[in-house]
DNA sequence: TCAGAAACCCTAGTATACAAGTGCCCAAGG
DNA sequence: CCTTGGGCACTTGTATACTAGGGTTTCTGA
């Protein structure tokens, strides 16, 4: 079966899973592995929006049944990262332009308030842990690894819900920003890593100097940098977001 | 296998299953009525913190195979209203006192966002809606129909976010709003039902009025009441909390 | 040539069978 | 009396077979 990807014919069919790495072990959960990977290849879009997702097709090249590839589709779904058609097929998610506007809603409404009670709780130890994460994030950088910098960036943004004690908020920022992120990285170009890092950096800096109001603008302002990316986006690439 | 409960011995084990009724449809998903019949069970108490949700016996009993139901327990398991012990058992998650917490941060946090639009976009027209949905609630204390209450309940918080173009985000909602509802519904008395009202009715009069920092704050207390169930909590219910 | 129907292949949903691990019970042996 | 080991009943995880339905293609008949 073909599918129109809002007027794009996908170019390789379901061709991006052969991109994705899998090996079984045994030992683990095979569906958790299944769910890694293919949640994996998502976000960082080797699959992209509107591919087909056949479970047996998967079965096939991963060389497991049906039933924990279902598991993890489902998984998948309920984080809005594919959809699930009955007897038509499951598909990568399109990107959709409110699906942005929302989780960026939640990751935003979240993130701030765990700040501000990050805030509240900062002491010269947790800063220090904080600037560490910070120079892990440059390294990368310098050394070219753009998938250690995405690894880097989320960890300090979990490392910011771990201040503030609220390590069991972190799952729905986490889910929120996974729809967000596969945005980011089709659109988001490679030069605004190094201001990614200056805007951690600020944060960080409103923190030491006890200004929880000043941090708060800073963290807004880092993540609302997401209107900017929309606003500046190439046509060519606008039609890859429905809605 | 019989399992205590926080040293509390389950009564009669699996017994809430049996409660709960359920007739098989066969035109529609049967994993949908599966989850949507344990998900109410669990959050309206039938099923009790603790209780162990065997495959077989719900299969048995339902009349379906074990497929289906698996899908219904994993969704479950992912909103955190059970949890799966392989090759142990699956058992209606225990009411964790970092669990309430987080959830009701998760809920607080994005609830106050979706007001504050909310108030940015009020009108006539959807404060009529609102009192509407006010006086629904009202009727149906009066009416002594708790279960219709709550569903009213939630559908006011829906109608907020609704207001506030914020539906992709009820989910979000929800999914917390589930959690907490089990401890409320367990340890909130009926006396807090039109107290509840009042609450709603004072978020909505000062959005009337256009105050939208009155509003904040009156829908900051309407959810922080939770704090005030758990400090006044009778210590024969305190058993049933964890952690 | 064209329209319509039927066959076929694909899909996900469901049912069933088997595998592997855990805890309980009870009997055998010190 | 206490310990230990095996059997058993139970659990979830995985594999496989079957069902029902959608989409395309192909054959048939005018």
């Amino acid at each position: 079966m073909m599918r129109a990807v809002l007027g794009i014919d996908s170019p390789e069919g379901t061709a991006g899973l052969d991109a994705v790495e899998f090996r079984v072990d045994r030992k683990l959960p095979v569906s958790d592995q299944v769910y890694d990977a293919l949640r994996s290849a998502i976000v960082r879009v080797q699959l992209r929006p509107g591919a087909l997702i056949s479970e047996n097709s998967i079965g096939r090249q991963f060389g497991v049944s049906r039933t924990p590839i279902r598991a993890a589709l489902q998984r998948l779904a309920e984080e809005g990262l594919i959809d699930v058609f009955p007897q038509q097929g499951s598909f990568v998610a399109p990107i959709k332009l409110s699906d942005i506007m929302d989780s960026h809603f939640v990751r935003r409404s979240l993130e701030l308030a765990v700040l501000e009670e990050a805030a509240r709780l900062w002491s010269p130890d947790r800063s220090r842990i904080a600037h560490a994460s910070i120079d892990a994030h440059r390294d990368q950088v310098l050394s070219g690894d753009e998938e250690g910098f995405y690894a880097c960036d989320e960890q300090f943004h979990q490392l910011l819900t771990a201040f503030a004690n609220k390590e069991g908020v972190w799952s729905v920022i986490l889910a929120a920003r996974a729809r967000l992120m596969r945005f980011l990285r089709l659109f988001g170009g490679p030069e605004r890593l190094p201001v990614v890092i200056a805007e951690h950096r600020a944060i960080i800096n409103a923190l030491d100097e006890g200004d929880a109001l000043r941090a708060r603008e800073a963290l807004a302002d880092h993540l609302d940098k997401v209107f900017q990316i929309l606003e500046r986006l190439p046509d060519k690439f606008r039609a890859y977001l429905s809605e």
